[in-house]
DNA sequence: TGCAAAATAGCACGATCGTTCTTTTTTGAA
DNA sequence: TTCAAAAAAGAACGATCGTGCTATTTTGCA
């Protein structure tokens, strides 16, 4: 690998980070060579842009996301299995420390949804995209009669999308420990066959 | 009501607007001074800090939350009919043009959550002190027998916030205008006597 | 090992940030 | 109507923003 791709992987990492505490909008590109070790002009050739920089960050964040969480649930089987273990993925993502300052892409889902621009499609594409995935396993479950009767996977993928948000509401603002279990509790709710 | 504190609400209102769009941090006092139709230091002796105005932001946000959603149901009897009342009203007022660019204070709830102030705590009490509000708003409907036996009103409060934050985001990011629907779909589900 | 090319640093620019002055305009009561 | 007080404007400050430019260092191949 050409030094110019580990050294962009290497600051991308340190964006991420900083990006989970203050936010990609306030990611600066002076703070970020910083914490980098680099100049200003050293750094900024790398993306050409501020823009380009919001842009790669993104990516950069979905690809953790789809490495870290998505990707090791596809070698379970089709179904429940595989949709608990995202959902217990994704929680235990929030709380674990990975991101200190709450998940980046959240946080970005507010700072981006009134400003146009490619960082934003790149956004929108994720999520929209994460949301079909929880669909398909939503139906996936339901084809497999692993939920209850009538359930509807628009629906259900509509309201685990809200655990997770109301989860890291709870610990990043609230400051919470116990929404992670909430969310949990509310899964099976959802999820169960019988009645709870 | 003296000249002072009429410039100030408007002050307010436009800021509030403005951080609709754009979000309480890059509320800029050079910008909100251009749209309130005033000098930089003209508005600015009005704060006298950019802190101070944040905080003078969350407050009024959550004033007229409290004012054109929470208030007017108070009138209703206890229990189911207020609950849905307010459920109603709150996820209307995501889809209603109230705010364009979105809740202003879910928006804030991602900007303050690792930026400690006076900002931050307003926003955390209000935000803590409206779970409290909607979580005693299924207690009194639980004890009314509105609820399904077993039903816990913390996890119910925790789901509904949720149901709340994916209608937002459905809307403002993905673009999706079925998420009002939805979340009332949800509500219903989760309130349900029988099973639906 | 030499050397073009790539990567990084240094510097400066216009713009805008929050903030502090002083000056001007507007207000409201005597 | 007068006039002190209140409110708003104007100008400037140091700092930092994103972004160009040129110079210097570092890299990887001949």
């Amino acid at each position: 690998m050409s030094k110019k791709a580990v050294t962009r992987e290497a600051i991308l990492q340190q964006a991420v980070a900083l990006a989970s505490s203050n936010g990609i909008a306030a990611l600066t590109i002076g703070e970020l060579a910083s914490a980098s070790g680099m100049s200003k002009s050293g750094l900024f050739a790398h993306f050409g842009s501020k823009e380009a920089l919001q842009l790669a960050v993104v990516e950069a964040a979905q690809a953790q996301f789809v490495a870290e969480t998505l990707q090791p649930v596809l070698s379970l089987p089709r179904g429940l299995a595989r949709l608990t273990a995202l959902f217990d993925g994704w929680v235990g993502r929030l709380a674990g420390g990975r991101y200190p300052g709450g998940c980046p892409l959240l946080a970005a889902c507010y700072e981006f949804d009134d400003q146009p621009g490619v960082g934003r499609d790149a956004l929108i594409a994720g999520q929209a995209r994460l949301r079909d995935t929880l669909q398909r396993m939503l139906q996936d479950a339901a084809d497999n009669g692993e939920l209850p009767p009538g359930s509807d996977p628009a629906l259900l993928a509509f309201m685990l999308f809200g655990l997770v948000q109301s989860a890291h509401h709870d610990r990043q603002l609230l400051g919470r420990s116990d929404g992670e279990q909430m969310a949990r509790r509310g899964f099976a709710l959802l999820l169960a066959q019988g009645r709870v």
